[in-house]
RNA sequence: GCUAGUGUGGCUCAACGGUAGAGCAGCUGACUUGUAAUCAGCAGGUUGGGGGUUCGAUUCCCUUCACUAGCUCCA
């Protein structure tokens, strides 16, 4: 669409939310107005004091209609400060942002007709015929707080679909309709790669023998990576003592998050909600020479963090997860190069997979709100300004984001967007002062003196966990074969096949091929449907014919053709296509 | 965590005040099968848990737990 198409559009939306408001108040008289913006697939309307349910949203639409089919003015009046406050006097939230105007601000309303009218910047269209053939439909209603802050009451939200053409908002039903089909919810049970139960206990994912078999890949091929490039992994408790976390300083900020502490004897301990503080002591536990530096200290590491219960979701957002994590100890001097590294080896990583859909967000602190973060304005500034000139150098695009920094620095974060429309982080690289400081790290320089070194965090999986639930979402489930839990699904036409079947079976497992027969009783038509429905890459159907030739039939994942090739044959085939990361 | 909605066998769904029913999956047997469901039989649920209303509750009410959507949070 046009870019003057797409502002029309948010303005008709913008001016929809307006006669949804006009339509709630008169059809709910009670209910006191917030605000109500133009989004992305339509427009939302902020309400206090409405109860409705999915019953009443026919009969809204229809009054929604029928404002529009009055042709009513939307007419603009410009008022001082004192007379909007008289206006709005019944309507506190409009009355809360009036009085944080300036004194003398002039304050622009919207009337729609002669008996509604809102607080509002414009544009609008002139008059509500001009929305009849603006196509719309509630689409649900949640709890909002008012203005973002949990601190304030929720309010009731209504979301409506909104687009000025009748087929694009059947299409964007469509496509929210197919981003159900391959959520990793949906796809992680039907593929058998984790469940949930009751009774261990909610976020807490089980990883079923297919889940593992693909984390295994993961953690292997990233821990490949990393080693050749210098990284060194280590393996650390999954907790430690409280009196860890109040050096880092972590306690202090996220002691809500946490699991509570465990005391026995005259001890505390802590689950781990992440792992820099046992990598400082690593550090920490030998003498460091300039030279020696960078130090580079991986590990796949479980961590648990108390999210909030309306957070979790799948194995997007879990209590227990496994970070892809390390710590890289470096000198000042060096912090360029070793970011510019991370951003590289994430760049090739996403290469592997075939990840097109990210943004880099360079992360930076809310700086109306310091006191959050450690550190002193200089030293942010010039963290900050260093990411800054990495991310432009890179080449790669990002946006800016104030308020989404780690406490201890800024970073640079990976952001994607899951199946169902949640922003989440994928990678990250972080750069530290803090924590040297805090845990009192140092390195001697040439000049003999014991220096600070400088921490870079930095996760390229994330977790292990998120990362599959993303992986599962961008490939709709088919794995590609270098990843999927089972790469060949043998078939037999009949029992006098099974001994042939068995053959090449221990064939591709000698060539560390992952590999399972189906040697059942069923029609050879089940058996095919069973392992389509599983997504199996490759099925071998092995029957008289294949057993006199040495032979296999191949059938690839998304074709309904049979090929028909030599065991060596294919086995060169399946090999190359591993190698290839495909 | 907050607001709202949902909760029936492993899965997908039905019955909606009168002692729960189907398909798939599972198990047993027969069939020995050539590219998306062979046939027959068996088994499986005190309708998430607890409490209440009622002669009677899966159905109505309360409460609790879990899930879903959105909000908030995300080292």
């Amino acid at each position: 669409m046009e870019k003057e198409e797409l502002e029309k559009q948010q303005m008709y939306r913008h001016s929809m939310s307006h006669v949804l408001a006009k339509a709630i108040k008169s059809l709910y008289p009670q209910v006191k107005v917030a605000i109500g913006p133009a989004i992305d697939n339509g427009f939302y309307y902020d309400f206090d004091n409405l109860n409705i349910n999915q019953e009443d949203f026919a009969k809204i639409e229809d009054k929604m209609h029928e404002i529009i089919n009055k042709n009513e003015d939307f007419t603009r009046k410009e008022v001082s400060k004192a007379e909007a406050l008289k206006l709005f006097a019944n309507e506190p939230y409009k009355t809360e942002i009036i009085n944080d105007l300036p004194k003398d601000a002039v304050i622009s309303i919207y009337y729609t007709g002669s008996d509604f009218c809102d607080l509002c910047r414009g544009p609008h269209v002139e008059n509500t015929k001009f929305l009849r053939g603006f196509s719309f439909k509630i689409n649900r209603v949640s709890g909002a707080y008012w203005r973002g802050s949990e601190k304030n009451k929720m309010l009731t939200r209504v979301y409506v679909y909104g687009f000025l053409n009748k087929d694009d908002l059947k299409e964007c039903i469509r496509l929210e309709e197919e981003a159900k089909q391959r959520d990793h919810r949906k796809l992680g049970k039907e593929l058998n790669i984790f469940m949930m139960s009751d009774l261990v206990g909610k976020g807490l994912p089980i990883w079923l023998p297919n889940g593992f078999l693909l984390r295994r890949a993961l953690s292997d091929y990233i821990m490949d990576k990393e080693i050749a490039l210098g990284y060194q992994h280590v393996m650390t408790p999954s907790l430690g003592s409280i009196n860890l976390y109040k050096t880092s300083g972590h306690w202090e900020h996220y002691k809500e998050d946490m699991f509570p502490a465990m005391e026995r004897d005259s001890e505390t301990y802590v689950l781990r909600p992440m792992n820099c503080p046992h990598h400082m002591m690593i550090y920490k536990s030998f003498m460091h020479s300039y030279k020696d530096l960078p130090i580079r200290i991986a590990e796949i590491a479980n961590d648990f963090r108390f999210e909030g219960s309306g957070n979790l979701c799948g194995i997007e957002r879990t209590r227990a997860f496994t970070q892809n994590d390390a710590h890289i100890f470096c000198r000042p001097d060096q912090i360029k190069d070793e970011i510019k590294g991370v951003i590289n080896l994430i760049l090739d990583v996403y290469k592997d997979f075939g990840f097109k859909n990210y943004t880099f967000r360079l992360s930076l602190r809310d700086k109306n709100n310091t006191e959050k973060y450690f550190g002193n304005d200089e030293l942010w500034e010039k963290s900050e300004t260093a990411l800054r000139e990495i991310l432009k150098n890179s080449g790669a695009d990002y946006y800016e984001a104030e308020g989404e920094a780690a406490f201890y620095g800024p970073k640079i974060d990976v952001q994607v967007k899951s199946a169902i429309g949640h922003e989440v982080t994928l990678s990250t690289v972080q750069l530290d002062y803090q924590l040297p400081e805090r845990f009192e790290l140092e390195y001697v320089d040439e000049q003999d003196n014991r220096v600070r070194p400088v921490v870079i965090h930095r996760a390229i999986l994330g977790s292990l966990d998120r990362f599959a639930a993303f992986l599962i979402e961008e490939t709709k489930g088919n794995l590609p074969v270098w990843l999927n839990p089972v790469q060949v699904k043998i078939l037999t036409v009949s029992e006098k096949n099974i001994e042939y079947a068995k053959q090449i079976e221990s064939k591709l497992h000698l060539n560390r091929i992952r590999v399972t027969a189906d040697i059942s009783n069923e029609s050879v038509g089940k058996k095919i449907r069973k392992a389509v429905l599983e997504k199996s890459p490759y099925i071998l159907v092995l029957g008289d014919k294949e057993m006199v030739e040495n032979s296999v039939a191949v059938r690839v994942r998304g074709s309904k053709n049979t090929v028909s090739m030599s065991y060596s044959q294919f086995e060169q085939e399946i090999l190359n296509t591993i190698n290839n990361k495909l």
